[in-house]
DNA sequence: CTTGATTCCGAAAGCGCTTTCGGAATAGCG
DNA sequence: CGCTATTCCGAAAGCGCTTTCGGAATCAAG
């Protein structure tokens, strides 16, 4: 199987490697009939252009870079597939290539967006979990090249965006348990240096000043955003004097994790201590009881990112691509109204 | 921020890209003196060699490509960041770029496949999820690219594979369970032209024939590698009129799955039912009640996988570079000897 | 001091593709 | 039929880097 070059089909069709370039690539000034005959012997051939030449010649990487975030949280993230699923459709249709790096630390994270941007692998890149103040967004500034982010930052005005309205998604969700008479909500929250954890609480603390009632320190436990951290939270939470009736988690996993430790405390999720976790992973119909949460529609999020990028891309002003996708409360078993003796 | 090329550093440096280059890359024709005097002044700038330029001249993509595996099942996988991570760990000492395609049929796959090959988009290839037949393989074989399957294929004689010894571990969980006293043990296994889903079937009645005892199609179930379908294969395995006492799954998910059907007919799992899964997820360690499963070591299986098709890019014969990993049994709480009245 | 071996760098070609430019062949017009 | 406007393709430069080759300068040896 030698390699089908510009050369070597050009020579066959007793044509210049330029008059072959132009044919493919549509170019006006080629006669339809050569056209077809130049398309007819690429597709027989199966002639690819070879892409490091393509991309000197254009100038143009045709790839876009997913970052991925260092922590080792996250690397467990059953969401990983799906976003990469949805970028890479969209990429595909113009049939440039998705390039994923994986910094092993903040410092690293930094020096591969540099090394992007100078070496030129990428037309825009792609972030997810950012953080309040993001040092990724702040190379990636400087470095002038085209990004989005998933998740905002403290200070996203100026620059591209696909994020939840975490804030509003945890008020209504601390709301609706107050609605349902709740007045001791607990809330497990993730590390506060990502902006959607540091969101979140906001919100759940609005929803109480909201309803008057008081924000309590001792209602509000940290976790990561995995099951064991959020099982340990939800332990202090169940030993403090007048223990909470309610918990709105920063995540299923965490939801997960915290019903572990309210059955072990002889308690169950959904009655004795209402739970709503966020996220809607696919688990959460399985628990038991099933785990109400916050659900917001993945699927889509890595094409949206992967279009609204291409847009800033192609010179769009980033102020103008950014969005924000509301979560939806989806009740399932684990919340009720309080149980009297409680 | 002008870009930082090689004309512009040579120039002030008052030498030839040439000798730039050359001293960059460590030539032994450049003086130790100008060799420092071109790395700082590199460093300093920033300068990046533009990454298209150097993979035209080089002839070499210093890539490689992982292709996702197109169902959609395989999407939520947990794994897929810990994969990621352990490619692109040894790929990025070398400054090497991974990219990821994820085709949404089986013919792009193998287009996809076809396409990075002869666009020389990467030096190799790593698929996993195997198929008995696998057609990505066939392709792969005839583009003459480098290769690694993450698990086996019925006929991986002659190219480089990673994989667990699903035949073994099936085997041993199912003598396991014998050893344990039980006679009635069931198996919802995989769907079966996946090569794994395959060899677990294998293991599960290779077990039983050894032992003695008969293999039994209506103790063989079918699911995906999912929870919901591990719970309905349960169900059907539950109505058989000579209950099995164990079942061994193809998954932890189906596990996962099977213990909620279980539950459901108001028997509980590792009492009633034992019941062996397949992964060592982390969540198995926090159902109720504790998962006993075969566990596999996956954090370090990208980076196994990377390091020996780099071997094979690097010349090796493919053969040489094939490598089986044991899968150990971790004993909780669903494993335990039937119930007399049972 | 001459010759030959080294050391070190400049010059230039080339990787495979795209694109601009100019000119030969054809068509359109009076 | 001659002239200008079009159509279509060949020629060539260039993308930014690597690498081979040759030659000037330096060195050691005679």
């Amino acid at each position: 199987m030698r390699e089908v070059s510009l050369k070597s089909l050009s020579r066959q069709l007793g044509l210049t490697e330029g008059t072959v370039s132009r044919a493919l690539n549509g170019y006006a000034d080629i006669s339809a009939k050569t056209r077809e005959r130049v398309r007819d012997a690429a597709d027989r051939l199966g002639y690819e252009p070879n892409s490091a030449a393509r991309r000197l010649a254009l100038g143009n990487a045709e790839c876009i870079a997913y970052v991925m975030p260092w922590q080792s949280t996250h690397i467990a993230d059953p969401f990983l597939g799906e976003l990469l699923d949805g970028i890479s459709a969209v990429l595909s249709e113009r049939r440039w290539d998705l390039s994923v790096a994986a910094p092993r630390s903040q410092e690293e994270e930094v020096a591969t967006i540099e090394r992007i941007a100078k070496a030129g692998r990428a037309n825009g890149i792609v972030i997810s979990r950012t953080l309040g103040h993001d040092p990724r967004v702040e190379t990636m500034r400087a470095m002038k090249i085209p990004f989005i982010t998933h998740g905002r930052t403290t200070n996203s005005d100026d620059h591209a965006w696909l994020d939840v309205d975490n804030f509003e998604a945890a008020r209504f969700a601390t709301a609706h348990l107050i609605g349902l008479g709740h007045t001791r909500i607990a809330h497990i929250h993730g590390p506060l240096r990502y902006n959607f954890a540091a969101e979140r609480l906001k919100g759940y603390r609005h929803a109480l000043t909201e309803a008057g009632l008081a924000t309590d320190p001792a209602l509000e436990a940290a976790s990561e955003t995995t099951l064991e951290t959020g099982y340990t939270a939800m332990r202090t939470l169940l030993d403090i004097a007048d223990r909470p009736t309610a918990v709105v988690c920063v995540a299923d996993m965490v939801a997960i994790g915290a019903m572990k430790a309210i059955r072990e405390a002889g308690l169950v999720p959904g009655r004795e201590i209402s739970v709503i976790g966020y996220d809607g992973i696919p688990m959460g119909e399985h628990t038991h009881p099933a785990l109400t949460t916050m659900a917001q529609p993945l699927r889509s999020a890595g094409s949206q990112l992967a279009w609204m990028l291409m847009a800033v891309i192609a010179g769009d002003d980033p102020a103008s691509q950014q969005q924000i996708i509301p979560a939806d409360l989806v009740r399932r078993q684990t919340d009720s109204p309080p149980i009297r003796n409680a």
